[in-house]
DNA sequence: ACCCAAAGCGGAACAATGTTCCGGTAGAGT
DNA sequence: ACTCTACCGGAACATTGTTCCGCTTTGGGT
Protein backbone atom coordinates (compact mmCIF):
# COMPACT_ATOMS: atom_id res chain seq x y z
CA UNK A 1 0.00 0.00 0.00
CA UNK A 2 2.85 2.20 0.51
CA UNK A 3 4.20 1.99 -3.20
CA UNK A 4 1.97 3.59 -5.47
CA UNK A 5 3.87 4.25 -8.48
CA UNK A 6 7.14 4.04 -9.64
CA UNK A 7 9.09 1.39 -7.55
CA UNK A 8 12.45 2.53 -7.51
CA UNK A 9 15.73 1.05 -6.87
CA UNK A 10 16.84 0.28 -3.37
CA UNK A 11 20.64 1.99 -3.73
CA UNK A 12 18.42 4.70 -4.83
CA UNK A 13 15.76 4.99 -1.33
CA UNK A 14 19.63 5.14 0.58
CA UNK A 15 20.87 7.52 -1.49
CA UNK A 16 17.83 9.86 -1.15
CA UNK A 17 17.54 9.28 2.36
CA UNK A 18 21.96 9.59 3.13
CA UNK A 19 21.11 13.25 1.24
CA UNK A 20 18.46 13.78 3.63
CA UNK A 21 20.52 13.64 6.28
CA UNK A 22 23.50 15.24 5.18
CA UNK A 23 21.59 18.33 3.73
CA UNK A 24 20.39 18.38 7.31
CA UNK A 25 23.43 18.33 8.87
CA UNK A 26 24.93 20.38 6.65
CA UNK A 27 22.36 22.90 6.43
CA UNK A 28 23.17 22.87 10.61
CA UNK A 29 26.57 23.79 9.73
CA UNK A 30 26.72 26.04 7.27
CA UNK A 31 23.21 27.17 6.31
CA UNK A 32 21.41 26.54 3.38
CA UNK A 33 23.78 28.01 1.15
CA UNK A 34 26.22 25.00 1.70
CA UNK A 35 27.73 23.97 -1.41
CA UNK A 36 26.43 21.01 -3.20
CA UNK A 37 30.09 19.29 -3.27
CA UNK A 38 30.11 19.29 0.66
CA UNK A 39 26.62 17.94 0.51
CA UNK A 40 27.62 15.24 -1.37
CA UNK A 41 30.13 14.25 0.19
CA UNK A 42 28.50 13.96 3.26
CA UNK A 43 26.12 11.83 1.97
CA UNK A 44 28.79 9.98 0.18
CA UNK A 45 27.55 10.03 -3.13
CA UNK A 46 28.98 12.25 -6.42
CA UNK A 47 27.09 15.70 -6.93
CA UNK A 48 25.54 13.74 -10.00
CA UNK A 49 23.19 12.18 -7.70
CA UNK A 50 22.32 15.05 -5.63
CA UNK A 51 20.92 16.93 -9.08
CA UNK A 52 19.27 13.56 -9.99
CA UNK A 53 17.22 13.24 -6.57
CA UNK A 54 16.92 17.30 -6.39
CA UNK A 55 17.65 18.74 -9.11
CA UNK A 56 17.29 22.42 -7.68
CA UNK A 57 18.77 23.15 -4.29
CA UNK A 58 15.48 24.52 -3.05
CA UNK A 59 13.76 21.18 -3.48
CA UNK A 60 16.61 20.15 -1.28
CA UNK A 61 15.72 22.55 1.29
CA UNK A 62 11.86 22.66 0.75
CA UNK A 63 12.92 18.16 1.49
CA UNK A 64 14.85 18.91 4.68
CA UNK A 65 12.73 21.83 6.52
CA UNK A 66 8.80 20.12 4.86
CA UNK A 67 7.80 18.64 8.16
CA UNK A 68 8.33 22.08 10.02
CA UNK A 69 7.16 24.14 7.70
CA UNK A 70 3.90 21.85 7.29
CA UNK A 71 3.83 21.90 11.37
CA UNK A 72 3.50 25.96 10.78
CA UNK A 73 0.75 25.54 8.38
CA UNK A 74 -1.32 23.89 11.02
CA UNK A 75 -0.19 25.48 13.89
CA UNK A 76 -2.12 28.38 12.33
CA UNK A 77 -6.06 27.39 13.12
CA UNK A 78 -4.76 25.98 16.13
CA UNK A 79 -3.66 29.56 17.54
CA UNK A 80 -6.76 30.86 16.08
CA UNK A 81 -9.02 28.56 18.23
CA UNK A 82 -7.07 28.98 21.14
CA UNK A 83 -6.10 32.30 21.74
CA UNK A 84 -8.42 34.42 23.85
CA UNK A 85 -8.52 36.92 20.65
CA UNK A 86 -7.32 36.69 16.69
CA UNK A 87 -4.74 39.44 17.33
CA UNK A 88 -3.42 37.40 19.93
CA UNK A 89 -3.04 34.09 17.43
CA UNK A 90 -1.44 36.16 15.17
CA UNK A 91 1.37 37.59 17.43
CA UNK A 92 1.66 33.77 18.97
CA UNK A 93 1.40 31.80 15.36
CA UNK A 94 4.49 35.03 14.12
CA UNK A 95 6.53 33.69 16.83
CA UNK A 96 6.28 30.52 15.46
CA UNK A 97 6.82 31.72 12.16
CA UNK A 98 9.82 33.51 13.17
CA UNK A 99 11.29 30.54 15.05
CA UNK A 100 11.77 28.43 12.17
CA UNK A 101 13.51 31.15 10.32
CA UNK A 102 15.67 31.84 12.87
CA UNK A 103 16.77 28.58 13.78
CA UNK A 104 17.23 27.48 10.47
CA UNK A 105 21.20 29.29 8.99
CA UNK A 106 20.50 31.15 6.41
CA UNK A 107 16.84 30.70 5.55
CA UNK A 108 14.97 33.98 5.82
CA UNK A 109 18.41 34.59 3.69
CA UNK A 110 17.74 32.35 1.35
CA UNK A 111 13.87 33.10 0.95
CA UNK A 112 15.05 36.46 0.02
CA UNK A 113 17.83 35.98 -2.51
CA UNK A 114 16.80 37.10 -6.06
CA UNK A 115 18.43 34.29 -7.08
CA UNK A 116 16.85 31.90 -9.26
CA UNK A 117 18.29 29.51 -6.93
CA UNK A 118 15.82 29.57 -4.59
CA UNK A 119 12.73 30.54 -6.26
CA UNK A 120 10.96 27.34 -5.92
CA UNK A 121 11.81 27.67 -2.31
CA UNK A 122 9.99 31.13 -2.29
CA UNK A 123 7.35 29.36 -3.86
CA UNK A 124 6.69 26.82 -1.44
CA UNK A 125 6.55 29.00 1.58
CA UNK A 126 4.34 31.48 0.05
CA UNK A 127 1.83 28.44 -1.24
CA UNK A 128 1.91 26.69 2.57
CA UNK A 129 2.13 29.51 4.47
CA UNK A 130 0.40 33.21 2.92
CA UNK A 131 -3.24 31.98 2.79
CA UNK A 132 -2.23 30.99 7.20
CA UNK A 133 -1.49 34.34 7.64
CA UNK A 134 -4.27 35.82 5.59
CA UNK A 135 -6.94 34.02 8.11
CA UNK A 136 -5.26 35.37 11.05
CA UNK A 137 -4.63 38.54 9.85
CA UNK A 138 -7.97 39.21 8.12
CA UNK A 139 -9.70 37.36 11.76
CA UNK A 140 -7.25 40.23 13.75
CA UNK A 141 -9.04 43.08 11.44
CA UNK A 142 -11.82 41.86 11.37
CA UNK A 143 -12.29 42.39 15.17
CA UNK A 144 -10.99 45.74 15.03
CA UNK A 145 -7.43 44.84 16.72
CA UNK A 146 -5.40 45.69 13.41
CA UNK A 147 -5.22 47.93 10.74
CA UNK A 148 -7.06 46.52 7.52
CA UNK A 149 -4.98 48.22 4.97
CA UNK A 150 -2.23 45.72 4.73
CA UNK A 151 -1.67 42.65 2.54
CA UNK A 152 -0.94 39.44 4.27
CA UNK A 153 2.30 39.39 2.06
CA UNK A 154 3.45 42.16 2.78
CA UNK A 155 3.07 41.55 6.99
CA UNK A 156 4.74 38.35 5.91
CA UNK A 157 7.88 39.53 4.15
CA UNK A 158 8.15 42.18 6.37
CA UNK A 159 8.59 39.47 8.87
CA UNK A 160 10.96 37.46 6.89
CA UNK A 161 12.87 40.02 5.79
CA UNK A 162 13.63 41.11 10.01
CA UNK A 163 14.79 37.57 10.72
CA UNK A 164 17.65 37.69 7.58
CA UNK A 165 20.77 37.34 9.27
CA UNK A 166 19.56 37.48 12.93
CA UNK A 167 21.63 34.22 13.91
CA UNK A 168 25.20 35.31 14.18
CA UNK A 169 24.64 39.37 15.43
CA UNK A 170 24.90 39.41 18.97
CA UNK A 171 23.39 42.97 18.85
CA UNK A 172 20.69 41.91 16.57
CA UNK A 173 17.64 40.16 18.08
CA UNK A 174 15.22 39.38 15.55
CA UNK A 175 12.00 38.24 17.83
CA UNK A 176 12.08 41.68 19.75
CA UNK A 177 11.87 43.66 16.46
CA UNK A 178 9.41 41.68 14.90
CA UNK A 179 7.56 42.92 18.26
CA UNK A 180 7.97 46.03 17.33
CA UNK A 181 6.31 45.80 13.60
CA UNK A 182 3.60 43.54 15.04
CA UNK A 183 2.59 46.41 17.76
CA UNK A 184 2.78 49.17 14.85
CA UNK A 185 -0.06 46.66 13.26
CA UNK A 186 -2.38 47.42 16.36
CA UNK A 187 -5.12 49.80 14.45
CA UNK A 188 -4.95 52.49 16.58
CA UNK A 189 -1.36 53.14 16.04
CA UNK A 190 -0.67 55.44 12.95
CA UNK B 1 46.65 73.17 -2.63
CA UNK B 2 44.52 70.63 -3.78
CA UNK B 3 47.40 67.58 -3.82
CA UNK B 4 49.12 67.18 -0.57
CA UNK B 5 50.73 63.69 -0.04
CA UNK B 6 51.36 61.45 -2.65
CA UNK B 7 50.68 63.15 -6.64
CA UNK B 8 49.66 60.75 -8.86
CA UNK B 9 50.10 59.66 -12.53
CA UNK B 10 47.56 60.81 -14.89
CA UNK B 11 46.76 57.50 -16.12
CA UNK B 12 45.91 56.44 -12.45
CA UNK B 13 43.50 59.24 -12.14
CA UNK B 14 41.71 59.01 -15.31
CA UNK B 15 41.26 55.20 -14.54
CA UNK B 16 39.92 55.59 -11.21
CA UNK B 17 37.31 58.45 -12.39
CA UNK B 18 36.42 55.88 -15.32
CA UNK B 19 36.05 53.31 -12.83
CA UNK B 20 33.79 55.12 -10.62
CA UNK B 21 31.85 56.36 -13.45
CA UNK B 22 31.25 52.60 -14.69
CA UNK B 23 30.33 50.98 -11.34
CA UNK B 24 27.55 53.77 -10.86
CA UNK B 25 26.58 52.72 -14.23
CA UNK B 26 27.08 48.73 -13.74
CA UNK B 27 25.17 49.13 -10.31
CA UNK B 28 22.12 50.77 -11.61
CA UNK B 29 21.81 48.47 -14.45
CA UNK B 30 22.71 45.03 -12.64
CA UNK B 31 22.72 46.35 -8.70
CA UNK B 32 25.83 46.54 -6.67
CA UNK B 33 27.02 42.93 -7.17
CA UNK B 34 27.99 43.18 -10.53
CA UNK B 35 30.77 41.73 -12.41
CA UNK B 36 33.94 42.64 -11.78
CA UNK B 37 34.76 42.41 -14.92
CA UNK B 38 31.81 43.89 -16.35
CA UNK B 39 32.71 47.19 -14.07
CA UNK B 40 36.36 46.42 -16.04
CA UNK B 41 35.00 46.39 -19.02
CA UNK B 42 32.55 48.98 -19.17
CA UNK B 43 36.03 51.43 -17.75
CA UNK B 44 37.69 50.17 -20.08
CA UNK B 45 40.82 48.64 -17.85
CA UNK B 46 41.39 45.11 -16.91
CA UNK B 47 40.19 43.79 -13.89
CA UNK B 48 44.03 43.87 -11.88
CA UNK B 49 43.37 48.16 -12.16
CA UNK B 50 39.92 47.65 -10.30
CA UNK B 51 41.62 45.62 -7.10
CA UNK B 52 44.47 48.24 -7.28
CA UNK B 53 42.17 51.10 -6.22
CA UNK B 54 39.81 49.62 -4.96
CA UNK B 55 40.95 46.43 -2.62
CA UNK B 56 37.51 44.78 -2.47
CA UNK B 57 34.22 45.43 -3.63
CA UNK B 58 33.23 47.42 -0.34
CA UNK B 59 35.28 49.93 -1.17
CA UNK B 60 34.28 50.72 -4.18
CA UNK B 61 30.67 50.95 -3.65
CA UNK B 62 31.30 53.19 -0.76
CA UNK B 63 33.28 55.74 -2.91
CA UNK B 64 30.51 55.28 -5.49
CA UNK B 65 27.84 56.06 -2.96
CA UNK B 66 29.65 58.31 -0.26
CA UNK B 67 27.68 61.58 -1.02
CA UNK B 68 24.61 59.90 -0.40
CA UNK B 69 25.44 58.34 2.67
CA UNK B 70 26.88 61.83 4.17
CA UNK B 71 23.87 63.65 2.86
CA UNK B 72 21.55 61.59 4.61
CA UNK B 73 24.71 61.93 7.78
CA UNK B 74 23.95 65.25 7.59
CA UNK B 75 20.22 65.72 7.19
CA UNK B 76 19.84 64.09 10.66
CA UNK B 77 20.51 67.31 12.69
CA UNK B 78 18.43 69.22 10.13
CA UNK B 79 15.57 67.04 10.69
CA UNK B 80 15.71 67.14 14.64
CA UNK B 81 15.78 71.32 14.35
CA UNK B 82 13.11 71.18 12.10
CA UNK B 83 10.62 68.86 12.85
CA UNK B 84 7.74 69.69 15.68
CA UNK B 85 8.93 66.75 17.53
CA UNK B 86 11.68 64.24 18.09
CA UNK B 87 9.30 61.68 16.99
CA UNK B 88 8.56 63.52 13.54
CA UNK B 89 12.53 64.06 13.02
CA UNK B 90 12.73 60.40 13.41
CA UNK B 91 10.33 59.20 10.64
CA UNK B 92 11.47 62.26 8.43
CA UNK B 93 15.15 60.88 8.52
CA UNK B 94 13.94 57.32 8.34
CA UNK B 95 12.70 58.39 5.06
CA UNK B 96 15.45 59.73 3.55
CA UNK B 97 17.35 56.24 5.00
CA UNK B 98 15.02 53.99 3.57
CA UNK B 99 14.74 56.04 -0.10
CA UNK B 100 18.73 55.55 -0.01
CA UNK B 101 18.20 51.84 0.39
CA UNK B 102 15.25 51.36 -2.04
CA UNK B 103 17.07 53.47 -4.89
CA UNK B 104 20.13 51.62 -5.00
CA UNK B 105 19.24 48.09 -6.24
CA UNK B 106 20.71 45.32 -3.91
CA UNK B 107 22.29 48.03 -1.64
CA UNK B 108 20.22 47.04 1.40
CA UNK B 109 20.63 43.20 0.86
CA UNK B 110 24.67 43.76 0.28
CA UNK B 111 24.23 45.52 3.66
CA UNK B 112 23.18 42.26 5.18
CA UNK B 113 25.25 39.82 3.15
CA UNK B 114 27.34 37.90 5.42
CA UNK B 115 29.92 37.60 3.02
CA UNK B 116 33.45 39.03 4.05
CA UNK B 117 33.03 40.79 0.22
CA UNK B 118 30.69 43.75 2.15
CA UNK B 119 32.86 43.78 5.15
CA UNK B 120 33.75 47.51 4.41
CA UNK B 121 30.41 48.26 3.45
CA UNK B 122 29.04 47.59 6.61
CA UNK B 123 31.49 48.97 8.96
CA UNK B 124 30.94 52.28 6.73
CA UNK B 125 26.91 52.47 7.08
CA UNK B 126 27.52 52.10 10.70
CA UNK B 127 30.44 54.51 11.59
CA UNK B 128 28.52 57.04 9.84
CA UNK B 129 24.76 56.72 10.01
CA UNK B 130 24.57 54.94 13.69
CA UNK B 131 25.56 57.58 15.54
CA UNK B 132 23.01 59.71 13.55
CA UNK B 133 19.89 57.43 14.31
CA UNK B 134 21.01 56.67 17.92
CA UNK B 135 20.76 60.62 18.57
CA UNK B 136 17.15 60.95 17.23
CA UNK B 137 16.20 57.90 18.51
CA UNK B 138 17.20 58.97 21.75
CA UNK B 139 15.44 62.39 21.53
CA UNK B 140 12.51 60.69 20.62
CA UNK B 141 12.53 58.76 23.59
CA UNK B 142 13.62 61.74 25.99
CA UNK B 143 10.78 63.12 25.01
CA UNK B 144 8.58 60.30 25.66
CA UNK B 145 7.03 59.65 22.04
CA UNK B 146 8.95 56.10 21.55
CA UNK B 147 9.79 53.01 23.90
CA UNK B 148 12.90 54.11 25.49
CA UNK B 149 13.90 49.78 25.76
CA UNK B 150 15.04 49.79 21.99
CA UNK B 151 18.88 49.95 20.95
CA UNK B 152 19.23 52.22 17.83
CA UNK B 153 21.45 49.56 16.27
CA UNK B 154 18.46 47.04 16.22
CA UNK B 155 16.02 49.90 14.85
CA UNK B 156 18.73 50.50 11.76
CA UNK B 157 18.73 46.66 10.55
CA UNK B 158 15.57 46.36 11.25
CA UNK B 159 14.61 48.94 8.60
CA UNK B 160 17.50 47.92 6.35
CA UNK B 161 16.23 44.46 6.77
CA UNK B 162 12.85 45.63 5.81
CA UNK B 163 14.19 47.55 2.63
CA UNK B 164 16.07 44.37 0.98
CA UNK B 165 14.30 43.23 -2.06
CA UNK B 166 11.70 46.31 -2.28
CA UNK B 167 12.91 47.02 -5.79
CA UNK B 168 11.39 44.28 -8.41
CA UNK B 169 8.62 43.03 -6.61
CA UNK B 170 5.54 45.58 -6.84
CA UNK B 171 3.51 43.45 -3.99
CA UNK B 172 6.08 44.96 -1.34
CA UNK B 173 6.23 48.50 -0.41
CA UNK B 174 9.28 48.51 2.30
CA UNK B 175 8.07 52.61 2.89
CA UNK B 176 4.75 51.25 3.89
CA UNK B 177 6.00 48.22 6.38
CA UNK B 178 9.04 50.92 7.83
CA UNK B 179 5.88 53.26 8.23
CA UNK B 180 4.53 50.26 10.72
CA UNK B 181 7.46 49.36 12.20
CA UNK B 182 8.05 52.88 13.11
CA UNK B 183 4.08 53.04 13.77
CA UNK B 184 4.71 50.33 16.54
CA UNK B 185 8.23 52.29 17.88
CA UNK B 186 5.33 54.67 19.97
CA UNK B 187 5.07 53.91 23.36
CA UNK B 188 2.13 53.25 23.66
CA UNK B 189 2.00 50.52 22.16
CA UNK B 190 3.34 47.17 23.84
C1' DA C 1 23.35 -19.51 -10.61
C1' DC C 2 23.57 -16.63 -14.47
C1' DC C 3 22.58 -12.86 -17.54
C1' DC C 4 21.07 -8.48 -19.19
C1' DA C 5 18.51 -4.21 -19.83
C1' DA C 6 17.63 -0.33 -17.58
C1' DA C 7 17.98 2.50 -13.60
C1' DG C 8 21.14 4.79 -11.23
C1' DC C 9 25.79 6.48 -10.08
C1' DG C 10 30.17 9.21 -10.05
C1' DG C 11 32.92 12.63 -11.21
C1' DA C 12 35.13 14.93 -15.10
C1' DA C 13 34.06 18.95 -17.57
C1' DC C 14 32.00 23.42 -18.40
C1' DA C 15 30.50 28.03 -16.90
C1' DA C 16 30.41 32.10 -13.99
C1' DT C 17 32.21 34.40 -10.76
C1' DG C 18 36.04 36.58 -7.20
C1' DT C 19 41.00 37.35 -6.61
C1' DT C 20 46.08 37.31 -7.30
C1' DC C 21 50.28 37.96 -9.70
C1' DC C 22 53.70 39.28 -12.83
C1' DG C 23 55.62 40.62 -17.46
C1' DG C 24 55.25 44.56 -19.98
C1' DT C 25 53.89 49.61 -20.81
C1' DA C 26 53.86 54.22 -20.50
C1' DG C 27 54.09 58.52 -17.52
C1' DA C 28 57.22 61.90 -15.73
C1' DG C 29 61.46 63.77 -14.12
C1' DT C 30 66.10 64.77 -15.87
C1' DA D 1 65.96 61.19 -25.53
C1' DC D 2 66.64 58.19 -21.44
C1' DT D 3 65.46 55.83 -17.66
C1' DC D 4 63.07 54.38 -13.65
C1' DT D 5 59.20 52.88 -11.67
C1' DA D 6 54.28 53.36 -10.84
C1' DC D 7 50.91 51.44 -13.11
C1' DC D 8 48.36 48.52 -16.28
C1' DG D 9 46.27 44.32 -18.43
C1' DG D 10 44.75 40.05 -18.41
C1' DA D 11 46.21 35.26 -17.83
C1' DA D 12 45.86 32.11 -14.16
C1' DC D 13 44.02 30.20 -10.01
C1' DA D 14 40.18 29.24 -6.73
C1' DT D 15 35.35 28.43 -5.63
C1' DT D 16 31.24 27.68 -6.56
C1' DG D 17 26.72 25.79 -9.53
C1' DT D 18 25.33 22.61 -13.21
C1' DT D 19 25.44 19.22 -17.04
C1' DC D 20 26.65 15.09 -19.30
C1' DC D 21 27.96 10.55 -20.29
C1' DG D 22 30.54 6.18 -19.61
C1' DC D 23 30.43 2.79 -16.04
C1' DT D 24 28.21 0.08 -12.21
C1' DT D 25 24.63 -1.95 -9.75
C1' DT D 26 20.23 -3.80 -9.23
C1' DG D 27 16.36 -6.66 -9.95
C1' DG D 28 13.90 -9.78 -12.57
C1' DG D 29 13.73 -13.38 -15.87
C1' DT D 30 15.72 -17.84 -17.35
Amino acid sequence: MAEDAPRRRADAQRNEKALLDAAAAAFVAAGVEAPVREIAARAGVGVGTVYRHFPTRADLVVAVYRHQVEACVEAGPRCLAEAPTPYGALTRWIDLFVDLLVTKHGLAAALRSDSTQFDALHSYFLDRLLPVAARLLEAAADSGEVRSDLEAYEVMRGVGNLCIGADNDPRYDARRVVGVLVAGLRAGAS
